[in-house]
DNA sequence: TTTTGAGTTGTTCGA
DNA sequence: GTCGAACAACTCAAA
């Protein structure tokens, strides 16, 4: 709500500098805008496109309420949801065909330009319009560790990208303790930032100098095309695992589990970071999403739409089409899904992707004394050197709640008798 | 038309 | 210590 609230604000002074203004209106969609229509007599409505099925009924039911045309245009994605298709003409369901087919008939070319002046509204259309409500007033205290909103930010966070880290994107994209990454979920989603925008803005830096880093910087934009091309043709995964015998799976309610998982206090160092980092600056690193995702699904085999609800709560990227196949994805019952055995060890997922450990030492501080060697596995560190760190497993920092080595073996065992059973 | 091989992100075990 | 195999089932495209 903060980053919206920034970028409509935003907005409005942007389309003020341009000589006009930005309405606001309160209500349902499918009363104001056809109210609005009337009043001002207008040819025609235009929006974009919106994937998701609660846009899409809505989309509908605004063009039945309204006596004009109501045209939508596409802009979440490079190519609109449903124009990649195989040679029977159906979806693709692997993302390997589905990224070669989406480089071969997609043309993405440069964003228009923004207009030099834009008239201002004539006097008969103007009204009251809404106020942009306060954070405060909505009862959301506001978080200093967020994204700032709006397109001037949005472009700055690109720039700083593609200047600083874009270059070794293919190889460093996965080191939690680099934090290289693009940070430009959150404008993708909001729309703060076009994925056009992005992608010639990216292709212009890297192509020719980078190819690898193009190669794979890309790549992730088109995951985000598959991940909204799948919804497209599958509205029921939002609710649904993609593999109905999954439908089966005996999670296990474990509230004790579920409430350690949220707060960071599972005793797996890389598993609570992700957690913090969630919820102290609304995003987490990819790699900490998957690891944390399996964690849950796979060690603690809490059903995935526990996880993908609290991601979409306090994510501020938290975007439904990509956070439902991902949860999906690592719980192994989406779209071209991990492979049951893909269980990630969170002791060694933390040692070859924070090797440093300072992913740990921002978001786990209790730990930061450790020396590198031990810092991605305090139970196993000798009463030595925790206690030169200060670290008391079980008062200053909790014990595994699970025993790695162990859950995976039921998983794996649960697993089986899925497929026996299905 | 059928067959074959490959496929984002891993781990463990045994040679 | 290193390395290859095994760990489903399925989709898709090339052979």
């Amino acid at each position: 709500m903060q980053f919206l609230l920034e970028s409509i604000g935003a907005l409005g002074e942007d389309i003020e500098r341009h000589g006009s203004h930005l309405f606001l209106a309160a209500g349902k969609s499918v009363e104001v805008v056809p109210e609005l229509a009337k009043r001002w007599r207008v040819d025609r409505v235009v929006g974009q496109r919106w994937t998701e099925p609660f846009a899409r009924l809505r989309d509908e039911r605004v063009a039945k309420a309204l006596d004009v045309p109501f045209d939508l245009f596409d802009g979440e994605t490079l190519a609109p949801p449903a124009s990649i298709r195989n040679k029977e003409e159906r979806s693709y369901a692997v993302f390997s065909p589905f990224a070669r087919a989406h480089r071969v008939a997609t043309h993405v070319d440069a964003p228009l330009r923004a207009p030099h002046a834009i008239p201002p509204p004539p006097e008969d259309v103007r009204f009251k319009d809404a106020a942009l409500p306060k954070l405060e007033k909505l009862g959301i205290p506001p978080n200093p560790n967020l994204p700032t909103g709006g397109e001037r930010a949005a472009k700055k966070r690109l720039a700083k990208f593609l200047e600083k880290n874009a270059s070794r994107y293919h190889e460093e994209r996965d080191r939690l303790d680099l934090d290289t990454t693009s940070r430009l979920s959150v404008d993708l989603h909001f729309g703060t930032l076009s994925p056009r925008s992005a992608w010639m803005a990216a292709k212009d830096a890297l192509a020719k100098a980078h190819p690898k880093a193009w190669h794979r910087f890309s790549e992730e934009l088109i995951w985000r095309e598959f991940t909204h091309a799948v919804l497209w043709d599958n509205p029921s995964l939002l609710r649904e695992p993609r593999r109905s015998e999954f439908g089966s799976f005996p999670w296990e309610k474990d509230d004790a589990g579920w409430h350690a998982w949220c707060n960071g206090t599972t005793g797996y160092p890389v598993v609570d970071a992700a957690a913090r980092q969630l919820l102290g600056e609304g995003f987490v690193h990819n790699r900490a999403r998957m690891i944390s995702a399996s964690f849950l699904t796979k060690d603690l085999r809490i059903d995935y739409r526990r996880g993908e609800a609290h991601y979409l709560k306090y994510l501020v990227d938290g975007d439904w089409p990509q956070n439902n196949f991902n949860w999906q994805w690592v719980a192994g019952c989406g779209f071209d899904a991990a492979p049951y055995f893909r269980v990630f060890n969170p002791v060694e997922q933390g040692k070859k992707f924070d090797p440093t450990g300072a992913y740990i030492r921002q978001w786990v501080p209790e730990l930061a004394d450790l020396p590198d060697a031990a810092i991605h596995e305090p139970s196993n560190a000798s009463p030595s050197t925790l206690k030169a760190a200060g670290v008391v497993l079980g008062k200053t920092y909790p014990e595994p709640i699970v025993d790695h080595r162990g859950a995976r073996a039921i998983y794996l065992e649960e697993m089986s008798r899925l497929s026996r059973t299905k």
